[in-house]
DNA sequence: TTGATCGGAGATCATTATAGTCTCCGACTG
DNA sequence: CAGTCGGAGACTATAATGATCTCCGATCAA
């Protein structure tokens, strides 16, 4: 359960990959292709194209036409959060259906239901989680989040 | 994006209502039938019957067979974890697909794979999350989680 | 200036997951 | 023993996902 997509995936390792050369050591400022990354992970190629072009569209990376272009990171690595990739590809957190209810929307259950709100709260945690979290955490295979209940304290038991 | 599934959903009503119905004033003690519950919070009542059973199958509620019959909470509600519930509609949490990768699965970008680490640790902290909290938490409309970052303290930035 | 190399965009398709329905069965109570 | 409950399986419709194909426009370098 809770399953982030494959696009997702591939754009958390497109980014990571693009970040690896960008701020590297062997190929600094160097834009990255989309074949590139493709072979590199084993990612259909036109599929990863089309996470590119939306995370493009999201400004998290600009893009460069014509021979020897490719994609280049737009911020720096610990100024784009978790967060950030995710909502680009996979459209804003929200755990249950009345989270973003649009005009004329209405669920079913709202009338009677009581779990809507504690779910907000447990939804806004997992927001704060994504949103502490940037790229650079992602960067070098090193351990980079502390584990630890964000329950833990603050709620009596 | 991660979003619960409506049986997810429809479980945590039930649960949330049978708690209510069992631990309440009005009528302690008494079953429950899938009946009341679906019309409670308009929901299918053939498909609620499905996650009851299944919340029976895992041992959250037990059923009683024939007239006057319905589910009754097998514990008590501050010792049932979301966490449980939902892994009992949804399957094990795992927010990649190499999360759980069984014998003889092989995921295409593993070997080059950077963010799994990462990842994993993003999914501890939510599943930390969801095991801090508790049916009893969601009773009662009252706020119950503290909204803080699991990832605050111990990261250097 | 022209051709190869890039990204941009749209339609399309197969597969799977989800949500919901239908039917029949067995257990229990009064 | 009849009515009320849960148990279980097959079944359907719809949507999301993952992936592919085609054509287009921009760019750069020979």
């Amino acid at each position: 359960m809770l399953k982030i997509s494959k696009k997702a995936d591939y754009a958390l390792m497109a980014l990571q990959h693009i970040a690896a050369v960008q701020f590297g050591d062997v190929t600094p400022g160097r834009v990255v292709n989309t074949k590139e990354i493709a072979e590199e992970y084993n990612i259909p190629l036109e599929l990863l194209a089309k996470v590119l072009q939306t995370l493009a569209k999201h400004a998290l990376i600009e893009s460069h036409n014509g021979p020897k272009g490719g994609y280049a990171l737009v911020r720096r690595a610990h100024q784009i959060t978790i967060a950030q990739i995710l909502e680009s590809i996979e459209g804003p957190l929200g755990i249950t259906d009345c989270s973003h209810e649009k005009e004329g929307e209405f669920c079913m259950q709202r009338e009677n239901c009581h779990i809507r709100t504690p779910l907000l709260k447990v939804q806004d945690s997992i927001a704060q989680l994504l949103n502490n979290m940037t790229l650079q955490d992602m960067m070098g295979g090193t351990p980079l989040i502390t584990i630890q209940s964000p329950t833990a304290q603050g709620v009596e038991r």
